[in-house]
DNA sequence: AGTTGAGCGTCCAGATTTCCGACTCAAGCG
DNA sequence: CGCTTGAGTCGGAAATCTGGACGCTCAACT
């Protein structure tokens, strides 16, 4: 009896997005590879709720994506670091701002560029690591892994 | 007067999100990309309330991320494809996947293999569109747009 | 000395979303 | 006829999000 196993599937995908895919989540991950690593600021610049934000960044920071860090004693101030984790999420913000760009700017262009070390403006394209060719979803089979 | 204007940034980030930022919306559209179109379908594989998967999908075909296209007449059926932008959203998908791949996948390994047609196991890495070479936080800079 | 302001939150009440199970409706199957 | 499949809708409970007010500590101004 072959059973299609149905039920939901629990693959890397629901799995990060349980992590990070909150409301605001990803928009404190931006702010803070912005280099904004302070509540208040990251209030402004994302326009969170302040309650949602805390809340926000004491389950990421749990769940190790930032790090809290004492940056003054007295007044006793925090800042929020990425951690080792938090930094390989780059790619995901990345491949987000890379879709608006191309989707959702106006005529202005978009509203941020990345200057990439090389000298150029930073357009983030995905390769396969093997080849090295730009991976398009046509080129890609699902394969379930031998258990 | 230098006004720092630290209104809530609406980076493409931000729109991005506003678009597929919604729970459940990624996962529709990864079943899509694993080619599972059909309502019910998705409903088992994500796992998501039905009532919730149906507003999603409405909301999906409104922005242009699917087409809803009869399949069947007759009992009137319909099902999910991806837009040219829908498609775009691949990156993101492969972003996701492989953060959870290498951060939060047990023992056993990823749940999911994607194979490339180069032969290889898709390992999806992102890279500058000028130098070719990975792209790290480290290595970027933000640069806002001459205005 | 008193006031203002920055920085970093918490608290609360109300609005929105999400969730879950049950239900509908229209075929097609045996 | 009664069961199954497909694609939803409905209603009420639960969870999450929101905005505004408030608290606290210190530093700087008047």
């Amino acid at each position: 009896m072959v059973v299609s196993q149905a039920e939901p599937r629990t693959c890397s995908i629901a799995r990060t997005l349980e992590v990070v895919g909150e409301k605001w989540a990803l928009l404190a991950v931006r702010e803070v590879f912005l280099g904004n690593r302070r509540f208040d600021e990251m209030v402004r610049r994302t326009g969170a709720p302040r309650d949602t934000l805390a809340a926000r960044l004491r389950t990421l920071v749990e769940r190790g994506i930032f790090e809290r860090r004492l940056y003054s004693e007295h007044p006793a101030r925090y800042e929020y670091r990425l951690t080792d984790a938090g930094r390989e999420l780059y790619p995901v913000i990345l491949s987000l701002m890379r879709w608006g760009d191309r989707h959702l700017a106006g005529e202005e262009g978009p509203p941020l560029l990345l200057e990439h070390s090389c000298g150029h403006t930073l357009v983030a394209e995905v390769v396969c690591e093997a080849c090295r060719e730009p991976v398009s979803a046509r080129d890609v089979r699902p394969v379930l892994p031998v258990g």
